[in-house]
DNA sequence: TGCAATCCAATTGTATACAAAACTGAATAC
DNA sequence: GTATTCAGTTTTGTATACAATTGGATTGCA
């Protein structure tokens, strides 16, 4: 069993036991899009649902705003986040930063399990898009880039990649124009090419480029922040 | 008040209420070298001290693992992490990736109110060394870098870069070496003369190898992995 | 009718009680 | 003498009970 099977969150849960299944469903759902950003996640429901005390709800909730997929408001619940645009510039400038370098970082040393997993990968996406459900041919595009950073076994930036792309998916969920089609198949097919022929210089200027092309389908022109309440200004805590 | 005074715990807290103030409290105290890696921090002790319930000690905890300062252990507690040698390389990597560049960028945002801050901030780090205080001289130093962070206006990297610093930190209490002198004060004034003349090529150099100081002050040589228990390696979970 | 103050239901925050797991050390078997 | 087992103690994991806060509906008043 792959890792991609393992750790279908795509979180490394920073939480154990049944918190850790809660946290991996809730962010499974989330990156699908069944979750959309400002929902708001009541405790009682989700203990409800689960079939567990509050106390593990809250474990998973504080897990998941520690990864900045929910925001917490004291007294007032979690909800899933909504990243504004400036969040969502920022957070494709910092893979802009890291992902070319990891890309030929992935590329030096790349085995053949690891690009059969990149091949298994990019199938699986193709099959999620064949069998109607894009939510999931998304998680597993982020889930893609995911993987990459794990060959080049820089842990410690394969975890700031996590969270980039967790970020991603939320920023997608707001600001996707729909005019754009989303065509990984192309760019992730062209990566594997290029950690194929062992091309460092050419996985990092495809990996480059393959999030200039995100975010130029993203509309973030400044238009009005996402609501902010009169007490998001004004409270003193 | 500024921003150092605000938050002396260096990382931005993701918990709210009691807890936060725990956090800071423990956050500080690591940093310092108070509480050196490997310590454990027993729930019912810190609620004790603290005076409040294991459910806020617990939540604190879980925040401090997150930024990887505590490490937590499935029904064994929380210990104040231990890096190893792998990942304080890998840190010192990501550090090198991000903050030269977030150095640049800083020098182009600066403000006279931000070179005040950081000229602040490094007599405070010579006061504490006067006043006999290594620890306290030490989490001051690693606040100039997030404060730089901050400067440059990319929250979600400074984020990165406040992980890594804490992380750096632990890094610091084990493996630095005895012979080599921290002498943090030339290298900070050098940064903040680049700022001050809007010179983003020095701020960057600057940056550059004051990094590679601080790793060629360590030991990273390869020896036996601190302590392993047999328990870590073979639980099932 | 419009506005404001107030009460009430719902929800979150914290403490505590109980369950489960792990460590300790003494007794026992070899 | 060493290793092992087992009970007791300690510590963590989870559930529940209670307190505090919020948000909205209701009521009172101009």
């Amino acid at each position: 069993m792959n890792r991609i099977a393992e750790n279908p969150a795509f979180i490394t849960p920073t939480v154990t036991g049944p918190a850790a299944k809660l946290m991996t469903s809730l962010s499974q759902a989330i990156h699908e899009h069944r979750l959309k950003p400002g929902t708001k996640l009541g405790e009682d429901d989700l203990s409800e649902i689960y079939g567990v005390s509050r106390t593990v709800v809250r474990a998973a909730l504080q897990a998941l705003s520690h990864v900045q997929l929910v925001e917490l408001k004291r007294n007032r619940g979690a909800f899933v986040a909504k990243p504004t645009i400036r969040e969502a510039r920022e957070v494709f400038e910092a893979r802009a930063l890291l992902e070319p370098r990891t890309a030929r970082s992935a590329t030096e040393r790349m085995t053949d399990a690891a690009l059969a997993r990149l091949e298994s990968h990019i199938a699986a996406e193709h099959q999620a898009i064949a069998e109607g459900e894009p939510g999931r041919a998304l998680r597993l595009s982020g889930q893609f880039h995911i993987e990459i950073s794990h060959i080049a076994d820089q842990e410690t930036i394969a975890g700031f990649i996590e969270r980039l792309v967790a970020r991603s998916s939320l920023i997608i969920a707001l600001y996707w124009k729909r005019e754009s089609a989303l065509c990984e198949k192309h760019a992730h097919h062209a990566l594997v090419e290029a950690f194929r022929r062992g091309d460092g210089d050419e996985a990092e200027a495809q990996m480059k480029s393959h999030l200039i092309d995100i975010v130029s389908a993203l509309d973030l022109r400044d238009t009005p922040e996402p609501e902010v309440s009169l007490r998001d200004i004004l409270a003193p805590e």
